[in-house]
DNA sequence: ATGTGACTCGTAGTCCGTG
DNA sequence: CCACGGACTACGAGTCACA
């Protein structure tokens, strides 16, 4: 798979799936704490939205990772 | 300024600004290479819009820079 | 427990100006 | 060159029934 060309919202959504599994945390738990809707956290793993950045700011902190920490992996490095 | 209390619409603003200086673009030039309007990006520096990923993507882009090395600051590191 | 389509509603994002 | 405002359109936020 070639990274660099992968859109953002997926790029995102992998690494939202990747530390919440890390977690041990459901999708309904991560939407709990990030305090979305169950089905957003779910659209938003498979790439589907266009997240903006007041969202993203909850799931970080909900995945309790800091912003460079989120961003800090070879698919963010193109 | 307490950095971790700072918004993260303020911190991504300031970012922007700052690796636009660098740069030496204008608003307007900057605008241009991420094509969004000229408007926008000045809102943007000012932490008033809640920008979605996809415009992030582009003026990342534009500032010549990794989405990593965007992130990579101690503002965004809590 | 996760995925999907179809919604409503507010705001993201544009375009026209001003000082 | 930048900040700001008004008016607009497109799309993100947020929810639901159903699978």
């Amino acid at each position: 798979m070639d990274l660099s060309r992968m859109d953002i919202k997926l790029k995102v959504g992998q690494r939202v799936r990747e530390l919440r599994k890390q977690r041990e945390l459901s999708q309904e738990g991560l939407a709990y704490k990030a305090e979305v809707d169950r089905t957003y956290v779910t659209d938003i793993e498979n790439g589907r939205r266009n997240v903006s950045l007041e969202i993203m700011e909850r799931l970080i902190n909900a995945l309790d990772v800091s912003i460079t920490e989120f961003f800090n992996t070879k698919e963010f490095r193109k």
